[in-house]
RNA sequence: GGUCUCGUAGUAUAACGGUUAGUACAUCGGGUUUUCAUCCCGACAACGCGGGUUCGACUCCCGCCGAGAUCACCA
């Protein structure tokens, strides 16, 4: 059977990290059997429906590596995947439930309906609509809500995830079909687009755990055969116990990509926050994830999201694209990182820059800071050689004859490259009789004033010789 | 309040009847001729509690405690 998985966001704006595992999930699934995933747009609501979301979604998507089977975009069969396009097929589902006797137009007013509510909580019993089920229902039209009609009933099902799952006939009500407005709500839209788009495998948060057995009711009145059911837990925000969201501060996936995250490094820790696959592997390339995902293995409890690890694994992927792809590879994923003063220098140039430095990148915005000092010529801050533990025990004098000295050794040198550059720091230290502590803090503090830098053979050489000498002069005649 | 779910170090997780309870991030030490980072080595640190069942329980059962979800004409 091919597996057919779906991801339905409502367009309310961005996707972030909290939610967006419900669709990475279901891609997984869907790519390691070679089944189809849907991307379906869910925008019954009106209210709260925001222009440009959509977009904003499948740019999220685009960017993580998630493609879609069927959906905006691409079309697909069983179109159209926005449901507000899709009413009347809901409504044609919704007078054979009239017709069957197992729904009603109810005309009940809000302001009633909150009366009983009340009144049920202020006795402290639990409120069922179906106890107060209106005696006399008109024939349904656009304008009045139209109701299920619950019969009170055990379900049992499993949960791909949660396990074997039971309830009582306590749970089931008459819940809202389709709106005043025509449009129908999530609960009953979504049970016909699944069926109707053919979904296998129904992924989405745990929150809809307890509302599964009013979806089993209308997959049975509707006579719809029900997909497996899968119910992914929360995650949940850095502090406290509340699930992510965006009150938590939870930030757009793709704010990520601005901050120099990779996609790669994003779409691996997500997909191993609550998943594993029993193994001790860190680092998933997307189809290691493809071929090594299970259902089974997904966690039953809420990961809490932890933006240290992301860091990190960011690094790992920044080095693995390094050592894998080449700095070519690397260099193309990090053109909007550099700082403004890197525009002046050639793209060669950058890419040297970038091949000694990458191993210090935690993100790829991180270039802002650590390379100005190769693009313009740092300001003499005199702090930084007093503040070096090293440095200051040297006086001005000392200082400036080392400074001297490793001026005229470098002018005297035949080639400018690594290997030369290390031997003649060597013959250096053994010249000035000096600890490397003390030569190269001096040296290296003279040519970046930075709080750190790559090796200081290799800063040397991308430098270049004639700007190495002329900001070892400057600091020399500003002590 | 009803219904349902979850509970291994700070965090993410492994082990699922017999292990010194493993790994990674974080933290703290140490090493790699300067710094920062990488890399390497080491340290700290966990089975929510209480009863059973069993020769033996993190693992099975029960109770408690704690946490979460849901009870909308939102999804």
């Amino acid at each position: 059977m091919e597996i057919i998985t779906r991801f339905a966001p409502s367009p309310t704006g961005y996707i972030h990290i909290g939610n967006v595992r419900s669709a990475i999930y279901p891609y997984l699934l869907a790519r390691q059997s070679g089944g189809k995933l849907i991307l379906r747009i869910e925008d019954t609501d009106r209210a709260r429906y925001v222009e440009g979301a959509t977009e904003l979604i499948e740019d999220t998507l685009e960017w993580l590596g998630i493609n879609w089977d069927e959906g905006p975009i691409v079309g697909g069969p069983n179109g159209p995947y926005f449901q507000s396009e899709r009413k009347e097929i809901y409504h044609e589902w919704a007078r054979k439930l009239i017709k069957a006797g197992r729904a009603y137009a109810d005309p009940t007013p809000p302001e009633k309906i909150d009366e009983y509510r009340k009144e049920c909580n202020e006795k402290k019993i639990p409120f069922l609509y179906r106890n107060y089920r209106p005696t006399k229902t008109p024939e349904w039209e656009p304008g009045i809500p139209l109701r299920f009609k619950a019969e009170p009933k055990s379900y049992a099902w499993h949960d791909e995830v949660m396990g074997d799952m039971h309830t009582g006939p306590e749970v089931l009500d008459d819940i809202i079909l389709i709106k005043k407005d025509g449009y129908p709500t999530y609960n009953f839209a979504h049970i016909v687009d699944d069926a109707e788009m053919g979904v296998t495998h129904l992924m989405r948060g745990v929150e809809y755990l307890s509302s599964t057995p009013n979806y089993l009711a209308l997959y049975e009145a509707l006579k719809l055969e029900r997909p497996k059911i899968i119910s992914l837990p929360h995650i949940l925000a850095p502090q406290g116990n509340k699930k992510l969201g965006k009150r938590d501060g939870a930030k757009s996936v793709t704010e990520y990509r601005e901050d120099g995250i990779l996609p790669e490094a994003m779409l691996n820790y997500l997909a191993c926050l609550g998943w594993n696959d029993g193994t001790e592997q860190e680092i998933y390339t997307k189809d290691e994830l493809i071929k090594n995902f299970s259902l089974d293995r997904i966690q039953n409890s809420g990961a809490r999201y932890d933006e240290t690890k992301l860091l990190w694994l960011n690094g790992q992927w920044i080095r693995k694209i390094f050592t894998e792809q080449g700095v070519h590879a690397l260099y193309e994923r990090t053109l909007n990182f550099w700082p403004e003063s890197a525009k002046k220098s050639s793209e060669d140039y950058r890419i040297q820059v970038l091949s000694i430095i990458y191993d210090r990148l935690k993100t790829l915005s991180d270039l802002k800071e650590m390379t100005e000092y190769f693009f313009t010529d740092p300001k003499i801050d005199l702090d930084f050689l007093i503040g070096n533990k090293f440095v200051k025990k040297l006086s001005e004098s000392e200082l400036e004859s080392l400074l001297k000295t490793t001026i005229a050794k470098l002018t005297d040198l035949k080639e400018w490259d690594a290997d030369s550059l290390q031997d003649a720091l060597n013959d250096l230290l053994k010249e000035t009789a000096k600890k490397p502590a003390e030569l190269f803090s001096l040296i290296r503090i003279a040519i970046s004033y930075a709080p750190f830098s790559p090796a200081l053979n290799l800063t040397m050489e991308v430098l270049g010789r004639e700007v190495t000498l002329a900001r070892l002069n400057r600091t020399a005649s500003a002590i």
